[in-house]
DNA sequence: CTTATGTCAGGGTCACTGAAATCG
DNA sequence: CCGATTTCAGTGCCCCTGACATAA
C-alpha cells in the first residue's frame, strides 16, 4: 500500500512542463505542495485517531469544548470557531453524542440554541488522543520548530485574506 | 455564507489554551493552519473550475495527460503520479469519459491495462481551466512569488518524508 | 413579521476495503 | 500458481442546498 517512491519529485517534473506553456508556475506548485502534503498529514492524523474512535473533525470538536469556560458551546459557536457548515456540525456532534463523549443540553436562555457539553469520557478522549498526536508530531516531524513556524506565519496571509479574521 | 471576520486569529487563540497544558504547539500550529489554508484554496478552486465542469482532481488528471507524450496513459500510472486510490482513478476516469474530456483505449501491449486518451475537448477543457485558474491566481494571490517559493520549499520534507519521492 | 438556530433529507466528491475478472 | 491491473459493491466521511420547525 505505501507506494514506491518515485526517482524524482513529481511536482518538478509537472512545474518543468507547465511552464513551458502557461504562466503562475510559482502557485501551481505551491498549491500542488499544499494539497498533497495537507493529503499526507491528514491520513496520518486519521491514522493516529483512530484507535481512539475519532476523525479530526471529531478531535478538534472536543478540543475546541475542552478549551471552553464551562466545557460547553453553543453548536453554532462551534461552527464558528471551527469554520464548519451548520450541518456538519451536528453530523459531528450526533457521533460525539453516540460515542458518549459530548451531551446535547439546553441553553439557560435562548430555547432555540442546543449546547454541547463535554463528558468525563469525551475530555479523557480529548486527552488520550492528544498525547498520541503530539507523540506522533502531528504527522510533521520532518519538520523543524523553526520550520513549522514558518509555514504557520507564511500562510496566515490566506487564511486573513479570505476573510477568517481581521 | 462569508461569514464575518472574527477580531482575532483563531488559530493563536487555541495556541495559548493550548500551550498551558500540551506539548507541541508549533505543530499544532502548523497543522491547523495547513488544514484551513487548503480548505480555502480548495474551495477557490472549485469555484473557479465549477464553470467548466470540473472538480480539481478532474482538472489535475486532464493536465497530466496534456502533459505525457501521446495524450494518453495507463490508469495505473496516472494514480501513480496524481497519488490517488486505484479505485478513485477509475472514478475519475468515469467522469471524464462521461463529459467526453477522455477516452478509454486498449493498452497495444498489454490486454489487461486500459489507457486513458485526451480527446480534444478536453485538451480545449484543460487549456481553458487553466487560463481562469492562472487569472484567479489559484486562490493563493495573498502571497508574491517569494512566499510561494518558501511554501513549496518548506513542505518538500513532508513529502519526502512521507515516500513520495526519493 | 423577520431573523436566528438547529435538524433532516438528499445529493456530490473522494478515500478505502474487499472481492472479482482478466491477463502476463 | 502468483502477481499485476482494473472494476465493482459497499461503507464512511465531509461538504453543500433546500426545506422545515421552533423560538427570539
Amino acid at each position: 500500500m505505501p507506494r514506491q517512491p518515485l526517482p524524482f519529485d513529481p511536482i518538478e517534473e509537472a512545474a518543468t512542463h507547465w511552464r513551458h506553456r502557461w504562466g503562475g508556475v510559482e502557485a501551481m506548485r505551491a498549491v500542488t505542495s499544499l494539497m498533497r502534503v495537507q493529503q499526507l498529514v491528514l491520513a496520518r492524523l486519521d491514522e493516529l485517531l483512530r484507535p481512539h474512535g475519532l476523525t479530526f473533525a471529531r478531535y478538534e470538536a472536543l478540543v475546541l469544548l475542552s478549551f471552553s469556560r464551562h466545557g460547553a458551546l453553543p453548536l453554532g459557536k462551534m461552527g464558528e470557531r471551527l469554520q464548519v457548515h451548520p450541518t456538519s456540525v451536528t453530523s459531528i456532534v450526533n457521533r460525539l453524542e453516540a460515542s458518549g463523549h459530548v451531551r446535547r443540553e439546553r441553553h439557560p436562555t435562548d430555547r432555540r440554541t442546543t449546547m454541547a457539553a463535554l463528558t468525563e469520557s469525551g475530555r479523557q478522549a480529548a486527552e488520550a488522543a492528544t498525547r498520541d498526536l503530539v507523540a506522533g508530531g502531528f504527522g510533521v516531524d520532518a519538520l523543524d520548530e523553526e520550520g513549522l513556524r514558518e509555514v504557520t506565519d507564511l500562510l496566515r496571509p490566506v487564511r486573513r485574506a479570505a476573510g477568517d479574521f481581521t
